[in-house]
DNA sequence: AGACTAATGGGAATGGTTATCATTAGCGTG
DNA sequence: CACGCTAATGATAACCATTCCCATTAGTCT
């Protein structure tokens, strides 16, 4: 009893959720991908879509960004790249990875300044992309 | 009509709700808001309170936050002071406003070399403050 | 094939937030 | 001060994302 988590089964439903995360480059919310799958014959409930993508996040092989709603919007990412943080357009929902140093850098001085310890930062940068600026 | 924006009428609950969130210094949702108020024997509705923290927000007189729950807190802020973040305790909820500066720069950086435009930055540092470490 | 149990999914429950709308009460005017 | 206009209030219902419940289904190991 070494290992103690067990890897989760390979079901239809976990696959099609992940194949369908890591096609896209934009954040979706759980109930976007429901429709997405459904539309696309898919037959999956709600409850499934929540829980797989809950169990991915804290995997750490797909995002999690909460929106400005106070949703949570998840998006694949390159895993093994470290942590990075979001630029994301609020048209379009177009989303750019960028990494994370400076801002590390800039948190952990913060939090030693104010004797703050085990910060983490929340960040994420909404603006409007370039197609979208001109698609006006 | 060059002053389009009317201030709003003085009422006791408008007035309870701005003393409450300025003598406290970490943030509080709308719930807990409500519940204080009560405790303390005024009379005010929840739906007020949530429009009046709404309205008191967006004319920049309070700062919101979207907790990683997806809730809305809400904290008094020294106004005039411009752009600022926060570093919040994840236990006991204490707040430092934290200048804006360095991370403005970056994501203006960040921006630029995306060709994204009008980029804004949701940014909340999440720690244990000094006296919640030593409580342990 | 058989057993063990994680995973599924439909529906109900939760909980924060917003909408509705009749009533109340600021506040400027005569 | 009395009057009127209408913003503000607040009880309640509606909303909606998310979680819970639990009987059923289906991976995976032997």
């Amino acid at each position: 009893m070494t290992e103690g988590a067990v890897q989760p089964r390979r079901t239809r439903q976990r696959s099609a959720i992940a194949s369908l995360i890591s096609a896209t480059d934009s954040f979706q919310s759980a109930q976007e991908i429901h429709h997405l799958l459904r539309s696309t014959g898919e037959v999956i409930g709600l409850s499934t879509v929540y829980r797989t993508l809950q169990s991915l996040a804290e995997a750490g092989e797909i995002d999690v960004v909460i929106n400005a709603d106070g949703e949570s919007v998840y998006r694949g990412c390159g895993q093994g790249r470290g942590l990075h943080y979001h630029l994301v357009c609020r048209i379009c929902g177009h989303a750019v990875e960028v990494a994370a140093d400076t801002i590390d850098r800039w948190v952990r001085s913060i939090a030693r300044e104010h004797r703050f310890s085990d910060a983490v930062a929340s960040l994420t940068v909404f603006g409007i992309c370039r197609a979208c600026a001109s698609a006006t």
